[in-house]
DNA sequence: TTGAAAGCGCTAACAG
DNA sequence: CTGTTAGCGCTTTCAA
């Protein structure tokens, strides 16, 4: 049996609600009896119930972030600054790397303070649209179900095809999941046509058909295989950009002499790249700050800050330079 | 309000008891009750109360993780498949990323039937003993304290230098943390040193002072410098293993012909590296259904197979050629 | 087959 | 300051 406050109680030889608000440090309890009861439930080894408090309550403190895609490396970046910035605000942290439907039913039947989802894949009208709980999506919204913290994708494409065009470029390629299913990568890729479109430039697709690493060295692979090459290519995420690095050193290809390079995301991984990558995102910081504020404004029964979309900013690094 | 049974009874016409029973498909109630509730219930949109049913019930079908690092590409591999094996036994993971000690703490806390432990850095006599919940740690105790699912690392090292002693290497480096805090690091090294001893060969450590693929992506950098390189290098990790393959190929040393390499760990990924790789481990599967099955057991009351330590096997891929 | 009632461990009025 | 008591939402005897 594990102790209770009515153990401490007895052994304190005071009524349990005195134990309850002496372990909730209530200025109702008096100094004295306070250090006693506390010291005897030390000594029970009494731990709190995290349920019956929560059930009493109505609180948990506890934040779910649902994210089921855990070996990416820019997510994982996010996720561990998303922790911190929860943990600084006095709450917890839990996840689940189930499919976000059942994280999401879990976390609600928790009844936990609130959800972060991590998740573009499912479109949101899947999800059961009472939740109950405040529940703040990450990325580009199918529909307007939940409140989004999202990314202005294209305008981190704009950027990076306008960086490009300056230096003197015009082959300039996207290497990235094409016409896939998930939203973040769609918007990029949206968002580079757009960009190449408007100043009158054919667009070059690569597609890596997956998201890791190895996808897109392979995808390089298959690239190498054509007559001409870009002159620049824009990786859609770090991991893109690892596996196109590791590709094109294999080859001979020297970056940024023979071939320039982009990658979206924001995370400091990118300056330990093999070529420290010159980047266009929102700082990853400044997005898991703005997540975890989002959500606990929700939580806080505020309306407001919805649908925001953060601006991109390009990090100049090494693997970009002027076409001759 | 959230909708509770209460709710439901007053809107299905029955007592909350029934409803109860229905919605846990008592075979008490008679089938059209049942039906009439269970539909009285979706309207309401009813969430069952994961607390409350917990406090009466005692078990939560739910198991925690704890896993401070999630940045690293190995583990993540394991915890993914850990996660399905729980979900295959009907119960659900959470987890926590935060510190050991706070993880274990919140997980307590909530009562959950479980605890996995992924962490090797804290010394187990670290964290309250008395829990009141099964916990089952993953690598090498530094003490007795807690049931262990191990690995006999040492084997794992001793298949790895007899396999370059086997094709005639004699120069064989072992690259990872040398001399470190974190145990699974430690079994590895001294398996490696043990290994070369008995055979009477000199011992060359690389250290890479971290785990990261760049770290040791310095380490080699660092090694180059050296007048003589090995002609083998036994790398404690995937990741490790990852940065000596992109140092070395940076560097025109080509893998295996001018050096080879067996990594540590046995995760399908080893075979997608740019040179697909020899490696030694236990096989993912092998090692996340032992910790799930045994922490089941633990659960369940048995208190068997603790302290098991798992053999790891020697998977020939291509990057280890004969010496001449 | 259904309902009434006790109680899981805890907090929060309220009374003493 | 301390104790009494009424629940939080749910399951589970026990009666009806």
């Amino acid at each position: 049996m594990t102790v209770t406050i009515k153990d401490i109680a007895k052994a304190a030889n005071v009524s349990y609600s005195t134990v309850s608000k002496a372990l909730n440090d209530s200025p109702l309890v008096k100094p004295e009896t306070k250090r006693m009861i506390v010291e005897k439930a030390n000594e029970l080894g009494y731990t709190p119930n995290f349920s019956a408090k929560h059930l009493v309550t109505r609180r948990t403190n506890t934040i779910g972030l649902v994210w089921p895609t855990i070996e990416r490396v820019a997510l994982s970046a996010l996720v561990t600054r998303v922790n911190q910035h929860i943990t600084n605000s006095g709450r917890t942290m839990i996840l689940s790397i189930n499919h976000a439907l059942e994280a999401v039913e879990l976390f609600s039947r928790m009844r936990i303070d609130g959800i972060l989802l991590f998740e573009e894949e499912i479109p949101q009208d899947k999800l059961p649209n009472n939740i109950g709980i405040p529940l703040l999506s990450y990325g580009v919204p199918a529909i307007e179900q939940f409140p989004t913290v999202g990314v202005q994708h294209e305008l981190a494409m704009e950027l990076a095809v306008k960086e490009f065009v300056e230096i003197g470029h015009q082959s300039i390629a996207y290497a990235g999941v094409i016409n896939g299913t998930g939203r973040r990568q769609q918007a990029k890729q949206i968002g580079y046509e757009e960009a190449m479109r408007k100043r009158g430039l054919k667009s070059q697709r690569i597609d890596t058909r997956g998201l890791d690493a190895c996808d897109a060295d392979s995808a390089i692979e298959r690239l190498l295989t054509e007559p001409t090459l870009p002159t620049a290519i824009i990786c859609s995420s770090y991991d893109i950009a690892i596996g196109t690095l590791r590709a094109l050193r294999r080859n001979g290809i020297q970056v940024p002499n023979d071939l320039s390079l982009i990658s979206y995301d924001n995370i400091p991984q990118l300056a330990e790249a093999d070529v420290p990558l010159t980047a266009v995102g929102v700082p990853i910081d400044k997005l898991a700050k703005e997540l975890v504020e989002t959500l606990l404004a929700l939580i806080e029964g505020e309306q407001a800050a919805t649908g925001r979309k953060l601006t991109p900013e390009l990090v100049r690094r090494n693997s970009t330079k002027p076409r001759a």
